[in-house]
DNA sequence: TCAATATTTTAGATTAATCTAAAATAATAA
DNA sequence: TTATTATTTTAGATTAATCTAAAATATTGA
């Protein structure tokens, strides 16, 4: 088994590749886990000799299949007890993310199936991000942010792409949480920011960078 | 906060020294942990210098109030999760001390709290062994041994001292799970086994090992 | 294209937890 | 009571993960 460190290594590189085998640096890495670039050259090494990742001195890394399925595993640890912690304990959203990431270490491939059969094998978590099944397959939904939408167009809140726990409370008080139906009222011109409507009754417009953030099934 | 490997002296010290201020070795912890005394010795100094533990060079060690309470909150944690397993999950008794062995180091008053409460604020864990309540006090119920019953007393398997997954299948196998209503039908002197009725049904008769080992609410 | 800047790696230390082997202390038994 | 045995501690290394500062490499823009 990887230790502590190295699964969190492995992680934030899944994520700064997107969930792909993009080329992520040493300082992007750096950056996400809190250490310094030498630091992460030291791990990347390691890693690189557990056939955990594809390393050259200067080019940046990406995951093997090895690499990106222990990734995978623990994405899909961290998100079913995320749906554990919100679901059953009633924690709120925005108060999941630490507890989870201890979590998310916990080994032991029964208990994390036994969990999901127990949650009732959610196919996202409270955030709408998609929980890979036990083969490792993700099931991805076709999700656009509403800044990209048009006027008039309505869809589903479905997942959100910012997950600051300020950010998700902002979202609890305005009423937009996921499973909320929202119709695009009108784009302001002048700053960019939306007018919506909300589970067809409440009207609101939220700014650009809110827009950005908050992802929606048409 | 403490470190894992600190958690695990701890609870290592709070277990030989039966809960208690009792006075605890070298070796023995250093068995109980899997390490040498040697090593024991720099994490004695270690504890010490954080006021867990009273250690006297030579002289062996016991817990300070703040040691013990640290101890006795990662025993509730050990064992609400072990009750978590069995009942949410479904393992059986004899798989789940070594998942509780990983998820008592979980760092979070609230999230115990709340598994607390979304498991009826049990108060044995899934072997019988009490549950300490948040304030860290701890509901001792009196036991017997099997083996020190009188021929023709009677009561109910309430707990077990022998925590290994063999010992416990054992049990299951014979019957003799919590809950179970027992009496002493025979006390044979030749090799100290002793003959028991279980559930008013089934006669049986087990060592004086396994009478040691199961302990009885009359 | 090449000099300035940014990024990445190497070199050399540090901290936590562990070890073996040797020294110090305590316990025990003749 | 003292010699032998057992226990515990110290001394000195090792491994994993981290750091700072300096060196090496890559990128950028005049």
């Amino acid at each position: 088994m990887h230790s502590f460190t190295e699964e969190n290594y492995l992680k934030a590189i899944y994520h700064l590749s997107d969930g792909n085998h993009r080329v992520v640096s040493t300082n992007q890495i750096a950056e996400m886990t809190n250490t310094k670039a030498a630091s992460v050259t030291d791990m990347l090494k390691k890693l690189a000799d557990k056939n955990l990742i594809n390393y050259i001195k200067y080019q940046g890394v990406t995951l093997t299949d090895t690499g990106l399925s222990a990734a995978v595993n623990i994405v899909r640890k961290h998100r079913l007890w995320e749906v554990f912690l919100v679901e059953k304990l009633g924690f709120k959203w925005d108060e999941v993310h630490d507890i989870a990431e201890e979590l998310e270490h916990i080994n032991s491939t029964s208990l994390i199936n036994r969990l999901d059969d127990f949650l009732g094998n959610p196919a996202a978590d409270p955030h709408g991000d998609p929980i890979p099944d036990r083969s490792g397959t993700i099931h991805h939904k076709k999700l656009v942010k509403i800044s990209n939408m048009k006027q008039g167009q309505s869809g589903t809140i479905s997942g959100v792409s910012e997950h600051s726990s300020v950010f998700l409370k902002l979202l609890e008080k305005l009423g937009l949480t996921l499973g909320t139906n929202i119709i695009i009222a009108e784009l302001i011109e002048f700053d960019g920011s939306i007018m919506i409507t909300a589970d067809q009754t409440k009207e609101l417009t939220i700014s650009r960078e809110v827009a950005k953030n908050i992802l929606v099934m048409l």
